[in-house]
DNA sequence: CTTGAAACAAAAGAGAA
DNA sequence: TTCTCTTTTGTTTCAAG
């Protein structure tokens, strides 16, 4: 079952929807906005919390304002075998830099979202990746030269509940 | 000025990678892990929100568990004039289950994150973004089989303070 | 679900290093 | 200035109905 077994109601839904955006709004504001009493949306949030469907609390930092460039990147691996694709991945956890990694389907294996000062650090980066025998084969770099939309929270609220 | 001409210490740097991954720390708490006192370090984070650095808080919801599917679409449009770059980056920002947007060098224009319930979904939004007459001349589709990592908040200790 | 009370945190001021 | 300390106000948590 997707979601633990556990269903959730409109309000649950409504919840997460808010604290998707508004982090950091007090438990009695959030008990108002859900027309529920302090209690009862506290005790919503703690389930919610505790099966993991809140995975943390996070700032949105202004990455933009630290001159920070985004690059992403398509990978391509010379061989296809689960052991290389678990090193492969071992390693872009690991990566500080590396702050997303996508395995998708469609001829390249890894798309892979990069954050780092400059371009010149983007090219160290990969250099160090293809030093280290990780099977790193083929790449394409992509540099970002304008955001127009980034971490958008995605409609929770037009979700069906659960299974 | 990167940062609007305003300096950050060390601390600042702190206040903001702890926040960055503990977005609902208690004043007090972040307070004693950057040796500060309460007061001091509430007047920097609200600094800090205030010259823009901290943009707002969220709750990381855990989408898996709502059986959504990730996309990656590169886009390319059919003219560059900036009127229709315009309109492109416009539609993007309204629709709700575009999660990013970032224009690119290299080839294509832009790369789009979508968060759909199902592959079907995404086709029918593409379909739907085509018959608008958006400009957009050719797309390409990676579907997003197994995220490595996400949202993996970058090291913000290692950059260099304020301009 | 509601009330209510004890424990805790946030916010703001007064003043010392 | 920038911090520590203290007070007031508001929030969180949980026990009992």
């Amino acid at each position: 079952m997707k979601n633990g077994g556990l269903k959730l109601d409109e309000r649950d839904l409504r919840i997460l929807a808010i604290l998707q955006t508004e982090g950091r709004i007090t438990k009695t504001e959030l008990a108002e906005r859900v027309n529920l009493s302090p209690t009862p949306c506290w005790s919503r949030l703690k389930r919610l919390e505790k099966i993991g469907l809140i995975e943390g609390y996070r700032a949105k930092i202004a990455l933009k304002r630290f001159g920070l460039t985004m690059v992403f990147m398509e990978a391509e691996l010379e061989s296809h075998r689960a052991a290389d694709f678990a090193r492969f991945e071992a390693e872009m956890r690991q990566i500080p830099e590396i702050t997303g990694c996508w395995s998708v389907g469609g001829g390249i294996d890894y798309l892979i979202q990069v954050m780092v000062k400059d371009v010149d650090t983007y090219q160290r980066l990969v250099d160090r990746l293809l030093e280290r025998g990780i099977g790193l084969k083929r790449y394409y770099t992509y540099v970002v030269t304008k955001a127009i939309k980034e971490d958008s929270p995605p409609p929770l609220e037009r979700l069906r509940a659960a299974d």
